[in-house]
DNA sequence: TAGATTGTTAATCGATTAACAATC
DNA sequence: TAGATTGTTAATCGATTAACAATC
């Protein structure tokens, strides 16, 4: 809806989700922006302003009603009809992620597993069917898929890009350390642990 | 050395230091700014602006000479004597980041694992021994281990996180989606799959 | 020299925080 | 009401980019 929110926003927002959830769980209904804040180690003006982007409002000042502030943060983060996911390379980092995924979001759906093991090929993976990577755009076809996630090794990384790139894929989440080249129209967010662990390790001196 | 660089610049001298490597591999000695910023997608003032923080200066006009800036990089970034790292939780993401590092970064070693299924206390995982979570107080002690990647089920996350800050743990790694509370003398570095594929999904809207 | 490249200051952009009026 | 909480504007902080003089 409307403009983009700033990045930072939509991360927090996808946490704080996880975090109403929870205290759905435990029995909760309201809850203060500086109780959200605390479990999140943040300051309550950053949540209440990340909820001013949202634009959910409360009356009165009672704490935001939880199930409400779920639904409101899904209709902005969530895609009305949910969204298929391929992740291409299944050795332990790909298995991690999928079974990780597996039912649990429900507009977040990884539909596909692609490898060129083929002791890997027609099997499943956590739910997940693994397939041959030259069935890549085939599959990306048939089952709308429209994010790709990259866990090959660094050698496959480039060329698994481009891939998912000329079968249409509209974003890519990288979790190789390669970085990679794509055109506008794709977005790109990576993850790199090489660089996470040498970040701690620089902030601990 | 002397104050702390920017978050940013920390990440991206990680990044600039494995191109750099794989210039050298490929035979190259001397890159100019506008094509190490070509290989990361940025632009070479970026670049030239990161090299400033680390006070690395080129007086020919005739690129930067690659050895030279890996060393100057790892003088900033690296600690002198190597680092130790220990990774909590040795399922199928724990198995994959401990492989990935095996005799990667020579600075940066996992020298210890911890789990708690008997099944895995006093294997190796990829050149890594594999201790209970019981002994992670004196294995750490032992080990002279600074840096703890935490990679257990969420529903361990936030006591994984307390044991290794009571052992005196220094640095976090945190791949759980849970957030975890630190004192400010420890250093949090999270990393969520779950906020990072919601954030695509967002963008790609 | 002229063109390409660099180092650095100033300007801009984006994200966080401070301040505060409004409301229950 | 008085105290706690909220929504929002203005100020600050941090990171990126533009501009440009200096140099090979």
């Amino acid at each position: 809806m409307e403009g983009k929110l700033p990045e930072k926003t939509v991360e927090r927002l996808s946490e704080y989700r996880r975090s109403l959830l929870n205290c759905l769980l435990e029995g909760k209904t309201y809850i203060f922006s500086h109780e959200l804040a605390r479990l999140h180690n943040i300051t309550a003006v950053q949540v209440r302003r990340d909820i001013m982007f949202i634009g959910y409002s409360n009356a009165q000042r009672k704490g935001y009603e939880i199930k409400e502030m779920i639904n409101v943060i899904g209709k902005v983060l969530d895609s009305n009809d949910g969204i298929n996911v391929a992740i291409v390379g299944i050795g332990n980092l790909g298995r991690a992620i999928t079974s990780y995924f597996s039912g649990k979001r429900s507009k977040l759906n990884i539909v596909a597993a692609f490898d060129n093991d083929p002791d890997k090929i027609d099997t499943i993976i956590a739910g997940v069917p693994c397939f041959h990577i030259s069935q890549l755009g085939q599959i990306v076809k048939e089952k709308n898929i429209s994010i790709g996630i990259i866990t090959v090794p660094s050698d496959y990384a480039v060329d698994t890009a481009k891939s998912l790139i000329s079968v249409g894929i509209k974003g890519i989440l990288n979790f190789t350390s390669v970085p990679l080249n794509v055109p506008e129209s794709v977005y790109l967010e990576n993850s790199d642990m090489i660089t996470l662990l040498e970040k701690v390790a620089y902030f601990v001196k």
